[in-house]
DNA sequence: ATACCGTTGTACTG
DNA sequence: CAGTACAACGGTAT
């Protein structure tokens, strides 16, 4: 059948469906969807609040509905309020319901007799099941879908079909199948004098952006602090101003060079989370590094088939532990609470996290700190968090099991004072720097003075580190080995006969720490 | 088959 | 602060 006819003669009305991409600028499905409105016909932009995301789940380990953290989903909001104002000055506003998304959105169509449907495309397994429902959906009922990729700057399909099917497995093969993006040089802001009016709702619920008290978050500690993020396309934006403004420190950025432990100031642009809600467009960033990197010619340059197959444990207390900030590392402990109260940390914070969780402390398996991550960080992203998990913990793209970040030494290098421990951690502020990373190595009248008794206060280390990086380096080995003779084909069986190998050689995750040595009398080593 | 390389290790030396 | 030894993986290019 033909589209043009039948836009032609009918309603053209266009809906705009927002999730991610919570922008006006740089937005082709708001663009595509503004241009299909013909004929006197009506723009609906439309945000669904989805009721497992937003609404509090008082079973949670921590504040927050099941699938995110507090953090994200007053992130989340502020980012609405933000469109929805930005959707006023251009003479539209945002159409926010609350429901399941499918249902809702398959509702509106019906009633607003729209012709096409605009929504960003999103390779987020959750938004994959739905919009095949919604896409079925319209195909039956002939309305028009225009779902472009604009969310990431290759389109994840286009990379796997040229690597003949399968995802690349390391960084520098996916750096050379991508190539140069194909809209680099066109550009890419969109500058809307007017939208298109919002037509009659008929009988839909449409309410203002609700608040988090009117989403039921009734006991938030005030007082407590708030993460330094405010959402939103004005503040993303004002913030990207900002980071490439200077552009000797863009040109000369290096990444493993970032200081984890600045938070007053911290080292990065902390423009995640607005890259994450599509706040900021992925692509307008890389034009604006790009135009940067044409006036300095001088500039630094960018970086599955393992699943399952490492003897992770099976223990969600060592897990919890983790957390909840309670293993004893301030270092550690530091950044899980940065995580909690900020919902952000900078990317070698987690990287020491990631390492001390799986492979180079308590050999959790990945998945699990994957979810914990996923739910509490106000810019987790599915496939960039677990392929960072994957990295972290030697599953994939990264092997070398042997480099472990050790939880007193990396970020003592950083920061040896311990400022960004006293200010996460206020149970140690008084701690002297010489102790602050291994405060069990205090002598007790310092742990007096300094009002935290270890063991008390604050708690003792939950492993010996060294001896149990020793062990888990053991078992990636052992791993390894069987998955190269097995030639990737391991068995359930195989990783339960090889876990129970284990098992009887490594014991330290069971047996903390109990020793007051100091860092300096460690040095035995035998092979 | 072999050599080289890899987004971001640690600990010691001069 | 740069250079080195340590130990040593899988992917990729030749």
């Amino acid at each position: 059948m033909s589209m043009a006819s039948s836009s032609f003669s009918g309603s053209g009305n266009a809906l705009m469906w927002f999730r991610k991409g919570l922008r006006i600028h740089d937005n082709p499905a708001l663009e595509c969807a503004s241009r299909g409105v013909t004929g006197g016909g009506f723009l609906y932009p439309v945000f669904v609040i989805d009721p497992h995301y937003m609404e509090p789940d008082p079973r949670a380990s921590s504040p927050g509905s099941s699938r995110a953290g507090l953090n994200r989903i007053r992130f989340l909001l502020e980012s609405l309020k933000d469109l929805d104002l930005s959707l006023r000055k251009l003479g539209s506003r945002l159409l926010v319901m609350k429901g399941e998304p499918g249902e809702v959105l398959i509702n509106c169509l019906k009633q607003w007799n729209v012709e096409k449907l605009c929504f960003e495309y999103d390779t987020d397994p959750y938004y994959q099941q739905l919009d095949m429902r919604v896409k079925d959906y319209a195909s039956a009922a002939r309305i028009e879908v225009f779902s472009p990729v604009s969310h990431t700057l290759f389109n994840p399909a286009d990379i796997i079909q040229k690597n003949g099917g399968r995802p690349p497995v390391s960084y520098q093969s996916f750096l050379k199948l991508a190539g140069e993006p194909s809209w680099a040089s066109s550009p890419l802001m969109t500058i809307f004098p007017s939208l298109p009016s919002v037509g009659d709702v008929g009988s839909s619920q449409i309410v203002e952006v609700p608040t988090l008290e009117e989403l039921g978050y009734v006991d938030i500690e005030m007082g407590n602090e708030l993460p330094p993020f405010r959402g939103g396309e004005s503040e993303g934006l004002k913030r990207l101003r900002e980071a490439i403004s200077n552009e000797k420190w863009v040109a000369t950025f290096e990444k493993p060079k970032g200081d984890p432990s600045a938070f007053l100031r911290p080292a990065t642009t902390t423009l995640s989370p607005y890259l994450k809600f599509g706040c900021v467009s992925s692509r307008y960033f890389y034009q604006c590094i790009q135009d940067v990197y044409t006036r300095n010619k001088k500039h630094t340059s960018p970086p599955v088939s393992l699943l399952g197959q490492i003897p992770w444990n099976d223990n969600d207390e060592l897990l919890t532990v983790w957390r909840e900030a309670k293993t004893g590392y301030p270092w550690i402990d530091a950044i899980m609470t940065q995580l909690h109260k900020w919902g952000w940390m900078h990317h070698l914070a987690r990287h020491c996290v990631a390492c001390f969780l799986t492979r180079g402390d308590l050999f959790v398996h990945w998945e699990k700190g994957r979810d914990v991550f996923e739910r509490l960080l106000i810019d987790s992203d599915w496939a960039i968090n677990s392929g960072n998990w994957m990295w972290l913990s030697c599953s994939s793209f990264f092997y070398q099991y042997n480099r472990i970040y050790s939880p007193i030494s990396f970020g003592k290098k950083y920061d040896p004072n311990g400022n960004y421990i006293r200010h996460f951690l206020p149970i140690l502020k008084d701690m002297p720097k010489e102790y602050i990373y291994e405060p069990w190595t205090a002598p007790l009248s310092v742990q007096t003075k300094a009002k935290c008794i270890i063991g008390k206060d604050y708690p003792k280390p939950m492993v010996s580190h060294d001896s149990a990086s020793k062990d888990c380096k053991q078992k990636l080995a052992a791993a390894y080995e069987l998955n190269k003779k097995l030639n990737g084909v391991v068995s359930e069986e195989d990783l339960k006969v090889l876990q129970r190998k284990l098992d009887a050689t490594c014991d330290s995750v069971l047996n903390p720490v109990h020793s007051h040595s100091s860092s300096g009398d460690k040095r035995q080593r035998r092979s």
